[in-house]
DNA sequence: TCCATGCGCGCTC
DNA sequence: GAGCGCGCACTGG
């Protein structure tokens, strides 16, 4: 009997459903392995993982998870090597550039207040907001995975009811506080940064100079050098923005470029320096922050 | 082919 | 009863 890999809700297996042992999880089709944390490959992504605390730098906030990959490990569950982008990992990367659902599974061996004491517990679905990779103490590379709570449309209203003040009703039974503080750091952005960044570059992309323009105007993105939120807590400030087009956006966002301490853009794919950022004297770039996101992308 | 965020038993405290 | 160490087990990729 093979496993169907469905991405997003299993019928009959809602958010909350609990499960005795891997082989339940695997049996109602949420999960396609008994034994790993990810479900997927990576044509067609990652359908679900397991947080079950087999790897020491996952941390688990709740409606924010940062996930490590799989692999470097040896049978004594050392890092050993570094991890690559491959097999799970490579499906969830897949997910994430697809947007696809990730089903979360937490069990008890994760030792946090999210983790159900025995057994395994469904916790609902995530996304995958980037990725990156982390130096451990050892030398090591892991793979990160920043996930978010997805929720759904009861959860919203639920959320629009604890603003005016009405009394909450959680009828899912689950993380009330993580799915408001998933709120407030979606509210936490400052538009101001965003329309400074822009108008000092015209919309102009600071790597490429192209400027996308549609019927209502001019358009560009504000990338943020060194992340938003856990667990880079880059601060929400011009010395971290970016004005990018949507193409240079991903490619920054997701390693294949990054900035020397002079301001150069690298092409980490060809290892070769490009042109030099475009720059704007109103517009001074924090290097601690582009040190931070050079880290993530070079060993 | 062989590995992987398993499982269960039996031991110790 | 909890926590561990060890041996055996599974199945998709």
């Amino acid at each position: 009997m093979g496993y169907i890999r469905t991405f997003g809700e299993i019928d009959g297996h809602p958010p909350g459903s609990k499960y005795r042992n891997r082989r339940e999880i695997q049996h109602a089709g949420l999960h396609a392995h008994n034994q790993r944390g990810i479900s997927g490959t990576a044509r067609e992504g990652a359908d679900a993982i397991v947080l079950n605390g087999g790897y020491p730098d996952d941390q688990d906030e709740g409606d924010i998870i940062i996930y490590t990959g799989e692999g470097g490990q040896s049978a004594e569950k050392k890092q050993i090597a570094d991890q690559v982008i491959e097999g799970g990992n490579a499906a969830l990367v897949k997910s994430h550039l697809e947007g696809l659902p990730v089903r979360v599974i937490r069990g008890h061996g994760e030792k946090s207040k999210y983790a159900p004491r025995q057994g395994y517990e469904y916790s609902g679905l995530y996304r995958i907001q980037r990725y990156w990779f982390k130096k451990r103490e050892d030398g090591f590379q892991v793979l990160q995975f920043r996930l978010t709570f997805v929720g759904d449309a009861d959860g919203i209203s639920h959320l629009i009811q604890l603003d005016e003040g009405a009394t909450p009703e959680f009828e899912f039974g689950h993380r009330p506080v993580e799915r408001t503080s998933m709120l407030t750091e979606r509210l936490k952005r400052r538009l101001s940064v965003v329309r400074n960044v822009k108008e000092w570059h015209d919309n102009r992309c600071q790597i490429c100079g192209t400027t996308l323009m549609l019927p209502s105007g001019p358009a560009s993105q504000v990338a943020h050098i060194q992340g938003l939120g856990i667990p880079h807590n880059g601060p929400d400030i011009e010395a971290n923005a970016l004005c990018l087009c949507p193409n240079d956006h991903v490619l920054f966002d997701n390693g294949a470029y990054y900035l020397t301490d002079d301001l150069k853009v690298v092409d980490a794919i060809k290892g070769s320096t490009l042109r030099p950022l475009r720059t704007h004297k109103r517009h001074l770039i924090g290097l601690n922050f582009v040190r931070q996101h050079r880290s993530y992308w070079t060993k």
